[in-house]
DNA sequence: CAGAGATGATAGATTGATCTATCAAAAATA
DNA sequence: TATTTTTGATAGATCAATCTATCATCTCTG
């Protein structure tokens, strides 16, 4: 009566969290009501899982977080061809864009401290990658690893904007902007 | 006494959307009360002027669509070689980024069918200039141009960014600019 | 089945923003 | 100077959203 209803409470914390990502996807200024009520339940009970808007909003980011440090920390396991890290990096994180994107655009989500911090954090592996890449002239090196990678993630959300939008699938968006990074960054190829 | 004092209205109403820019650049959830202050009038005059904050934006809108159009048709006009014209858009653009980019993540102006309809009819010269470019294969030609300018607004819209955050000074960025995307749709290019 | 805890509906307190109304003071104009 | 217009300050109406409090009902679990 205390012990194993932790995972219970997270479970379903989880499911509201699941719930107000797919509302705020469609629109973003939606109410602690409105997501109550795509998510089942009263608000009432929405508010014993969660203090506030603010902290709702921050979970979700805390949570898109994870899913980035995954995705960023499976990628550098893989061990592929040097050249191929980006493109990799582009490949896995396509299908997580509904999960992300939305919140790039929330100004509770992108004022926090703790938020910028976190993903200052995340990305810091990405960006010594992408360093080493330019060393090993796989990329080009007259412009810094930060503008590649904010270019990158400018392009994937331009792509899982579209995606949304219906105006582009998921695999032929992974190769659109995989193509687009490649040659914008790439040293010495050939359109492909 | 109800002849020439239009342009004196014009005027002054201009003057606020210009507060209304300087102030939503740096909070862009400023309120009415902020902007008059900012203003250096009442709120109550600023409402003489403007009936609502909806209608606000939407001036400072369609103000930005002016200011866009009037870039495109210059740079159109100056008939420089066709390969020009990108690199030449990019740095009529990159200077009039304060007056735009705010207004891209404004819910009430990008959600508006109005301003869309607008904006559709604003660029849809560049994207003909664009088709052009890739029949002559200066472009490459395996990507829709829509793609091609959607990116190279996203990559306006960091340097824009990064601009106002201190990391980038005008003329660098739009050397940033226009050499990445150059390099990412240009065919047959070296590295610059 | 009995009791503890969780839930939903509802009512309402609080807050912050928008917008209106009014009036005396200031500014422009004749 | 007299008059008309514009302005700023203030007060307040309205509204939407957030968050709290309560309570009857439901759902587990023992």
């Amino acid at each position: 009566m205390e012990k194993e209803q932790m995972p219970a409470k997270q479970a379903k914390l989880n499911a509201i969290l699941d719930a107000a990502t797919s509302l705020l996807v469609e629109k973003p200024t939606a109410s602690l009501n409105e997501i109550a009520a795509r998510a089942g339940i009263g608000i009432a009970t929405l508010h014993r899982y969660v203090e506030s808007r603010e902290q709702l909003m921050l979970h979700l980011g805390f949570r898109a977080m994870d899913v980035l440090r995954e995705a960023f920390e499976s990628v550098e396991k893989e061990a592929y061809a040097a050249e191929r890290y980006i493109p990799r990096l582009i490949e896995t994180l396509i299908p997580l864009g509904d999960r992300i994107y939305f919140l790039a655009r929330d100004a509770t989500v992108d004022n926090n401290p703790d938020m910028e911090h976190t993903y200052r954090d995340i990305r810091q592996p990405v960006l010594e990658k992408i360093e080493l890449l330019q060393q090993q002239r796989i990329l080009r090196q007259d412009c810094d690893a930060e503008w590649v990678w904010s270019v990158t993630e400018s392009v994937l959300f331009l792509a899982w904007e579209r995606m949304a939008g219906g105006h582009l699938t998921a695999s032929s968006a992974a190769a659109l902007v995989e193509s687009t990074v490649r040659r914008g960054f790439g040293v010495g190829e050939r359109q492909s």
